[in-house]
DNA sequence: AAATATAATTAACATTGTTTATTATTTTAA
DNA sequence: TTAAAATAATAAACAATGTTAATTATATTT
């Protein structure tokens, strides 16, 4: 019989994009190497090339993967409320929280250099619109009888990418504010002032 | 004559940190190594260990001549204005122009990992509250009057904070937007909407 | 079953931060 | 002033990183 290479070279991709996850989730980006990837896949570490360009390419992948894993947590808390500002409050709850639990995805996402096309990569724009997708039906519920509804919308989601991805920053990277608690109180604060244009 | 030890080893130290403040503010973080700011020195890399622990203490005491120097930048604008919304953006332009002119730096204040005491280092307190102590003057005179002024003041300069941060975050590492003007644009628009609260 | 193609690994290189050993210099003491 | 001691500067070396080239092992094909 004929071997399915396509399969073969899919499962081996697999492999080290598995050990790529695991080891961003849990250790962090600094603990991600060739070598501790290729460990984990049971492989060498020259194997990996035989299959990805770089390590850089093989992190890219992994956005994707996180981006969606994150879209579905928050997509699965306030399922029972109409959309609107207490289910935001929620969502961007979960969404802060899924950042927290796993600052090694934080960094990747918003952090890490990105080296030679880093910018340039459609990642970067998708990364940037994530926060709209993901509170965009709320905001809109809640400017949509506004006279200049788009721009306010436009404004508040604005606000909102921002004010959640510098206030992560600090908590993350700095541990600013050092304890928890406050800083979650300060992140649903502040996602309440981004919505004061849709009251004004 | 007694030669004397401490205007030598001041001298020294001089030269490490001219160099690795040249080096931060040019080419930036990425360029920075033992080896890069000692040949710019004049040293071999290993004298520097002859005068500071390691790198990173080399870089923290940058972290206080940038501080300052932003600080003066921003404090040279608007001196003809009295205190307020419209000096308020003024500064902040000026404080986004210090950053996007040298995102080196602006790595190195709110990206940059510092190693090991890192987030427990006193600076990262004093660069969490930098921005209000360089706009905290002109948002006290927007709430000033207010019930609840306090309060109200704080929630402004935390959102200037973060939305600032978040802003330059996605400019300087992410080229989100694209555009310089449209950056700055929205950055000021970003501003304005900050100050809601003070007008609610 | 031998020849060929492919895949995996080892070896090697350049670059990083850092430490240890060595050399050069300056200071001190006779 | 010169020999001894202290100090400062450097070179050599190490470990860890990403990456490439050379080599070995494994499949595939004839």
């Amino acid at each position: 019989m004929a071997p399915n290479k396509e399969l073969q070279e899919q499962r081996m991709r697999g492999y080290f994009k598995d050990a790529t996850r695991e080891i961003l989730k849990g250790e962090g980006l600094k603990a991600l190497s060739v070598r501790t990837v290729a460990e984990r896949a049971g492989y060498s570490f020259a194997t990996m090339y035989n299959y990805f360009r770089d390590l850089n390419e093989l992190i890219f992948l992994c956005v994707n993967d996180f981006m969606e894993e994150c879209e579905t947590l928050v997509n699965e808390v306030g399922t029972e409320m109409e959309p609107g500002r207490e289910r935001l409050n929620v969502r961007v709850k979960a969404y802060i929280s899924y950042f927290t639990q796993y600052p090694g995805i934080f960094e990747l996402f918003f952090v890490e250099k990105m080296n030679d096309i880093g910018s340039k990569h459609p990642t970067a724009r998708t990364i940037y619109e994530f926060s709209d997708k993901l509170f965009g039906e709320d905001v809109e519920v809640l400017t949509g009888a506004l006279p200049y509804a788009e721009k306010i919308n436009r404004d508040i989601l604005d606000n909102l990418r921002h004010s959640v991805t510098g206030m992560l920053l600090f908590y993350n990277n700095r541990l600013q504010p050092r304890d928890y608690r406050e800083f979650i109180a300060i992140a649903l604060r502040q996602t309440e002032l981004c919505l004061a244009p849709a009251y004004a």
